[in-house]
DNA sequence: TGATCATATACTCACGCCGAGCATATGAGG
DNA sequence: CCTCATATGCTCGGCGTGAGTATATGATCA
């Protein structure tokens, strides 16, 4: 048996995903598949989330900014980990530290370019984390904060005004039109997916689910790159539409959204905060690091006792001054817990026989 | 800036992953990446956890089993999961429910086949449930236990004795000897990831790093896909290796390697473990499942405290009988919860301002 | 120089989750 | 009808964690 000798058309089985991307003629063939290697790199500076950007010159053929990224070759990359560190490499400057893979955007008409729908490239996205210290040694693009392209994710003072003044009317709006394509099994009426997604109506806001509220926003027609695949924009609204956020080229802000909901959910049960510190801070700095990450404020003492407790920091022996009140503690990351603790917090524990 | 048209040898940076695979020489071009979309396809039949594999005839040119797979068509398939569901389909008349998706593997010599060193072939692997009724529906390939191909996986009678007996003396004997080519900034010891993966001098074993063993396994060349792939054996073993584990064509069990991982750590803090229930249930079953899937035995009535606490299921009314003992009430699965909660427990909690 | 303030650090308490054991209900099978 | 196996319910104790209060120490400025 050779499943690769026998590429031929099928039928489609039901469609499990609420998605109801447009269609357009494909034009290249099976063969012509291009694998993108796509780079979010976070950075946390002066206390803000920054993603690395490649800034498009103002008038230029495509539109916002882009994330690093260039094609796969299996000539010139060993693996796909170390293509990417090559395409950063040449197109930034900087040298990846901590690199995680994240997932494999395939759909069609995400990754188009305008005027040019059947470009069939399959994006893989990647999160990298840089320590503050490296992020300035940056050559070409620019540490934009992550913020710009999602101003719903801050909440850093409080609920942040957008969601009421622009998101969730709406998104109220879009759930009373009726769906179009979709053809889900057992469909989540729309409603729901906007509480649960955006908090609303006695939900809660979930930091980490950056990813579903930008697809949600683009499956309603709120975004520019909605409109850019060639979805309708929501008839209410159309002509009237401020720009949630700035866009990006390609798919990706929908990549930069799996990244930060990535790092959100994974520094809870991963010490990976440190590959975005100095090896050298004080505990409020770390604080300040995740706060910038998460969002919302932590309590002061408790953090402290988490973090120490967990054995996570040890101290250097050195203070810091002048930071504008008694003199605060330096630490270091403990990298040995990663061999004592397998995994902090687990929910169903088992138990030994 | 169009970094499309700048394919190019470039140098490398230097390599932070641990890993010591041959190079063969590339022979296909650039433009020649073939996208595989492998599934691994996970249910419960008989309190036993099972993968869905195509079994090789007797004597056939590969060796071993494979998953479900076949190439991505940008023609024939609208997206990436819906290319799955179709090859799934075709290969085993099964129609696929749940389906995540779980990693893109990308490593040259992994997904080669013996003399045919130059294909190079990106897998995206999926992780696929379903339900036990739907499961006998197949119309070929085969369900398999999981634990055949990770039999030191095993915990439900206790520590698998293949861990004393064959593997932990010969990854002590792996660890002594000098890594050859890695080159990571920070390596950590030999000695240290094998206590990590496997638990072992004080360590705990983590039921999800299912991954983790099996790579570090293959990093040994204690495994046939090891071998196969170029991988100089032990030298104290060679000749004399038992076969850890069933193995399989490809990089096929690494990627049910992780998506056995995937499972164990997702029945934690999200409800797929019902895509693998019948409708109605008693809670029991619903337990020996779990228990199927993570190993070691849980609490009883912690278990049934949790489940129904958090609201997961509801009683149908009915009670089923012919238990061995008094009967039992049968269960639902609630779908509204995930309507109600975000996700249950996360660790670092934020506090609202 | 000393008063004042800001920050760092320490200690305490209470609630709730969860591991663990005991107790009771109910039906099957001999 | 007795016994057993399983289902179901209840309770206790420890620990993690949210949250508040108290103290130490140095910067800043009148």
């Amino acid at each position: 048996m050779n499943p690769e000798a026998n590429i031929k058309r099928r039928f489609r089985t039901q469609e499990l995903d609420a998605d109801e991307i447009q269609e357009p003629a494909p034009r290249s063939d099976a063969a012509g598949v291009e694998i993108g290697l796509n780079a979010a790199i976070v950075a946390v500076i002066d206390d803000e989330p920054v993603a690395l950007v490649i800034r498009e010159a103002e008038g230029a053929t495509g539109q916002g900014d882009m994330l690093p990224f260039g094609p796969f070759s299996p000539i010139a990359h060993r693996t796909l980990e170390s293509g990417l560190r090559s395409w950063v490499a040449e197109q930034t400057g900087l040298g990846l530290g901590y690199v995680e893979q994240l997932y494999t955007f395939g759909d069609r008409g995400r990754h188009a370019e305008p005027g040019d729908q059947s470009l069939h490239v399959v994006s893989i996205g990647y999160l990298a984390l840089t320590e503050t210290g490296h992020a300035r040694d940056l050559q070409h693009g620019a540490w934009r904060s992550w913020y710009q392209y999602f101003p719903w994710e801050d909440w850093r003072k409080g609920r942040p005004e957008i969601l009421a003044a622009e998101i969730e009317p709406r998104l109220r709006d879009w759930a009373q039109r009726p769906a179009l394509r979709s053809a889900p099994v057992r469909p989540v009426p729309r409603e729901d997916r906007i509480r649960i997604c955006f908090g609303i109506d006695g939900g809660t806001w979930d930091e980490e689910k950056v990813l579903d509220r930008f697809e949600l926003l683009y499956e309603a027609g709120l975004v520019d790159e909605a409109r850019r695949d060639g979805r309708e924009a929501s008839s209410a609204w159309t002509g009237a539409l401020p720009r949630l956020g700035v866009s990006m080229q390609f798919d990706h802000r929908r990549i930069l959204a799996t990244a930060i909901g990535r790092v959100r959910a994974k520094i809870k049960y991963r010490p990976v905060i440190f590959e975005l510190m100095p090896d050298d801070f004080t505990l409020f700095e770390l604080q300040k690091t995740v706060e910038a990450i998460l969002g919302p404020h932590l309590h002061k003492q408790n953090f402290r006792r988490l973090v120490e407790s967990a054995g996570l920091v040890e101290p250097t022996g050195d203070v810091k001054t002048q930071t504008g009140g008694r003199p605060a503690k330096l630490f270091r990351f403990r990298r040995e817990v990663v061999l004592e603790r397998p995994a902090p917090g687990v929910r169903v524990k088992a138990i030994r026989s």
